[in-house]
DNA sequence: TCTGGGGTCCTCATGCCC
DNA sequence: TCTGGGGCATGAGGACCC
């Protein structure tokens, strides 16, 4: 039995918010809001500078502009956040060969796995350590929990934010949980959370006083159980290092609800396409394909077909979804769209070929053998699913916009005046703040043609200037 | 105020097989 | 032959998380 914690929970304070900060010098110390930047956006993250004035994730963005107009707007650049994560995950991975990333910003990492002796001091000087390490790699603050299990160290490092650092004493943790409301607890939302609270129960306190059978009756069996344990203080969930995915799935919402059936089989023969791009890009097969409808009324609904065998072919997953499309009333209009692919194998596109090639020959020498009409043949092709595997598809190119669009906060060179970012575009106009993360004061801002023949999009510059600056351990 | 995008897991209903 | 039930796959929906 440890004496001391045994799991570390790190968790990034309001990263992208934070990262575009360091990227931006004029930006910090201000509001920042990073998030979809449509008239059906919502907030991603907001900086504390935001927060103060009631800013939060999951709010409507025209709520967040009411609430600080003045702030900076920004869309989410996950290819920053995601080098800086890696760059902080490998940290962690110095510490132990266990670790489960949960996000771009936030892990689990199993201490004892790590070797780290089993002492309190030892796991506040790790978890000091790290955080001053992430400081000097990446020039962010992340905060981290310290505890017996994964479901305090996160609640530890809640409580530590912003920049801190907070140990749970191992034997002190039901009197801590007992007056903390029940969602604190994880897998306590606004439904369940409403539930417990018809049932009386307010606190994780109560939730422990209740008993198992009396969560299992509001809460029913899986659930109910998993949360007496909770608030008990008992979570045995190791930490996984290696999660395979179960799903892929892209969807949109659009700016205005979708009335024309024609237009909403187009953009679902789109979906299709990019969920197997990314699909393909995971090196991934699927055998079950997901159609989702959002419809005017925020109703949502999914109609869901298997396959055969897994595909990784556009054809057939357009195919799956134009057939699913096909029970679903959008009259009304549709305000959002998904595909998705479940039932995930890794089979190589030669598997598969094999597997339609001979599927496809025994069904020819079936039909031969039963009649002669090649016209029979043409109703077939393209019925069985697996058939049209390997056959060759055709790449629909996006035509170039005749306008450039500049996104707001992302990264541009301009041929005199050197590295900036967009603060702003519209009416044939683009907005730029010539600055770069080691600038010491604000840079300049000027305005150009969205045409200019010398403003090119740029990369993110990296935000500490020699990533190898740590000190030796 | 009007609700993103990417996931995971659970529950319930239904049909099939043994 | 009828009936019951367990086990499994499938499909739909919902809650939750970051």
């Amino acid at each position: 039995m440890r004496t001391a914690p045994t799991i570390l929970h790190l968790d990034m304070d309001a990263f992208y918010a934070s990262a575009e900060q360091a990227a931006k010098p004029s930006l910090r110390g201000k509001a920042v809001v990073v998030g979809g930047l449509g008239p059906r956006g919502v907030v991603a993250t907001a900086s504390y500078e935001a927060r103060k004035f009631g800013v939060h994730s999951a709010m409507p963005m025209g709520q967040a502009r009411r609430l600080v107009p003045n702030a900076a707007y920004l869309v989410p650049r996950f290819a920053l956040y995601r080098d800086i994560s890696d760059q902080v995950m490998a940290l962690l991975r110095d510490l132990s060969p266990l670790v489960e990333p949960l996000s771009l910003d936030e892990a689990f990492v199993d201490l004892e796995a790590g070797g780290v002796a089993d002492d309190q001091a030892s796991a506040l000087a790790v978890g000091e350590r790290l955080r001053a390490d992430i400081k000097a790699v990446t020039g962010l603050a992340g905060s981290v929990g310290l505890a017996a299990c994964k479901m305090l160290a996160k609640i530890a490092s809640e409580d530590a934010k912003p920049d801190g650092l907070r140990l749970i004493v191992p034997g002190t943790e039901r009197d801590l949980l007992a007056p903390m409301p029940v969602r604190t607890l994880p897998g306590v939302g606004p439904a369940t959370g409403d539930h417990l609270r018809r049932g009386g129960i307010m606190t994780v306190g109560e939730i422990a006083e209740a008993g198992e059978d009396e969560l299992v009756r509001l809460l029913g069996k899986s659930h109910g159980s998993a949360l007496y344990a909770m608030a008990l203080a008992r979570d045995e969930r190791p930490v996984v290092a290696e999660r395979e995915s179960k799903s892929v799935s892209v969807e949109d919402t659009y700016d205005v609800d979708i009335h024309d059936r024609v237009r909403v089989r187009g953009e679902v023969a789109r979906l299709a396409d990019r969920c197997v791009e990314r699909l393909r890009a995971a090196g991934h097969s699927g055998r079950t394909i997901v159609l989702k409808v959002r419809r005017f009324d925020f109703s949502t609904l999914t109609r869901s077909e298997t396959l055969r065998g897994p595909t990784d072919d556009p054809g057939v997953v357009r195919e799956a979804a134009a057939r699913l499309l096909e029970s679903v009333d959008t009259t009304g209009g549709v305000r959002l769209l998904g595909v998705g692919v479940t039932g995930l194998a890794d089979y190589t596109q030669e598997d598969l070929f094999a597997q339609a090639q001979a599927q496809a020959e025994a069904e020819e020498a079936m039909e031969t053998q039963r009649e002669a009409e090649a016209q029979a043949q043409g109703e077939r092709a393209g019925e069985a699913p697996a058939e049209a595997v390997g056959v060759g598809e055709t790449v629909e190119v996006p035509v170039a916009p005749a306008e450039r669009r500049w996104a707001a906060g992302h990264d541009v060179r301009h041929a005199e005046y050197g590295h900036g970012w967009v603060q702003g575009s519209g009416l044939g106009r683009v907005t730029v703040r010539f600055e770069t993360p080691e600038s010491s004061v604000p840079g300049r801002v000027r305005t150009f043609r969205t045409d200019d023949p010398e403003l090119e999009p740029a990369e993110p510059l990296p935000l500490v200037a020699s990533p190898e600056a740590l000190e030796p351990q």
